[in-house]
DNA sequence: CCTTTGTTTAACAATTTTGTCAAACAATAC
DNA sequence: GTATTGTTTGACAAAATTGTTAAACAAAGG
């Protein structure tokens, strides 16, 4: 083995991940990623053999950490409201992360749904954890904690709150005329906002 | 002029609209298009001269139309709850249409600003009407009937719960198991479910 | 030092997609 | 009928992008 070390292929993919799902630029080419990684292009296909396979392994990697840490949190044992807490949580640091991760999975999984059918297999107990969340929902509403209504629209409206403001950056940069930061900082305060939102307390 | 007298034409950028905003399916070439259209693809240059006319034409319709009905409601005499509800209409029915929309102006917006900054000119009294939506707001924290918060935060909630389902349908069909039938009826219940949320009532 | 293994490069081939052009065609006006 | 105007087509050119190959190179083991 060479003196780098498996080091190229590394950031080949760490520079894939950040300009496909940091920066959204999911129409980038081979060329551009290797400019931006500062390797040659062939280097790209060498080790992930095509532009797709990289794609799809970035893509990948990022869906099944974002799906382990939420089933993660779901399949805790914790007052519900901290649950919520946390999911909001990890939401934040994975979207801070890969902002464009939910908008890349609904372009792409009614596209070619048998092509991507595999990067959505359930985890492992996946279906029995969102099943028992949901009852647990329904609990919540009987205990009279947070509105009723059907418990998927409580789900829905959580991820609503949680994801959209990261997809929808750009709109509010402009409609607010926002910087960056000044974003930034609005997203960390809608954590709370949130939950206030979500519950009577 | 020929016998088709604009049939033709009218036939393209519709295909085009459909197939990049309603399915979606943002990478189509002027081949598929022309195949969709069931035209000769020279045709879609006759008219249009490029892609990049024909995308950028159908994407700022579909935005101005949108714009325009969304700051009407802004704009119009109406109590505060009774605006809130004409928008969740104006949205349902405008991203029933083309529910990629909000994904496209994600994805393009921070890609390549300065080409896409025309599409976001101000409306005419935008800003102003944007400023006295945010007044009310505040004014309806003070009454009480929508929680203590940021008005910014209100607006992007509202706008969340809103969009976010259309944006996510691909997702929540999987997640859940259901049919597009099953996926409308559930968006058609959300519009009193969005206005149970925000509203203390 | 030479062989082996893995890495990197430049040159090239193949493919896909966009864009152009000149000629054929159709309807109407004269 | 012929000229004119706008429409449609197929063939072709140009550009962009992906993928392949053979050779150069570097490190480490024997």
């Amino acid at each position: 083995m060479s003196v780098k070390d498996g080091k190229t292929e590394q950031l080949i993919k760490e520079t894939a991940k950040r300009i496909f799902l940091t920066e959204g630029k999911m129409l980038a080419t081979t060329q551009d990623i290797a400019d931006a990684a500062g390797v040659n292009r062939t280097l790209l296909h060498y080790y992930f053999r095509s532009r797709d396979v990289l794609f799809n392994m970035v893509f990948k990697e990022a869906l099944t950490k974002l799906r382990t840490r939420v089933h993660e949190v779901l399949g805790s044992e914790m007052p519900f409201k901290q649950k919520v807490e946390n999911l909001v949580n990890v939401f934040y640091e994975e979207l801070t992360e890969s902002p464009y991760l939910e908008t890349f999975i609904a372009l792409h999984l009614n596209q070619e749904p048998e092509k991507y059918e595999e990067l959505f297999i359930a985890l492992p107990g996946g279906r029995e954890r969102m099943k028992n969340f949901l009852k647990e929902i329904q609990r919540e509403m009987d205990k009279g904690t947070i509105a009723e209504n059907k418990p998927v629209n409580f789900f829905i409206n959580l991820f609503a709150l949680m994801a959209y403001p990261f997809v929808a950056r750009p709109i509010y940069l402009k409609m607010f005329d926002l910087t960056n930061a000044g974003y930034n900082k609005l997203l960390t305060e809608r954590k709370s906002s949130i939950l206030s939102t979500l519950f009577k307390n």
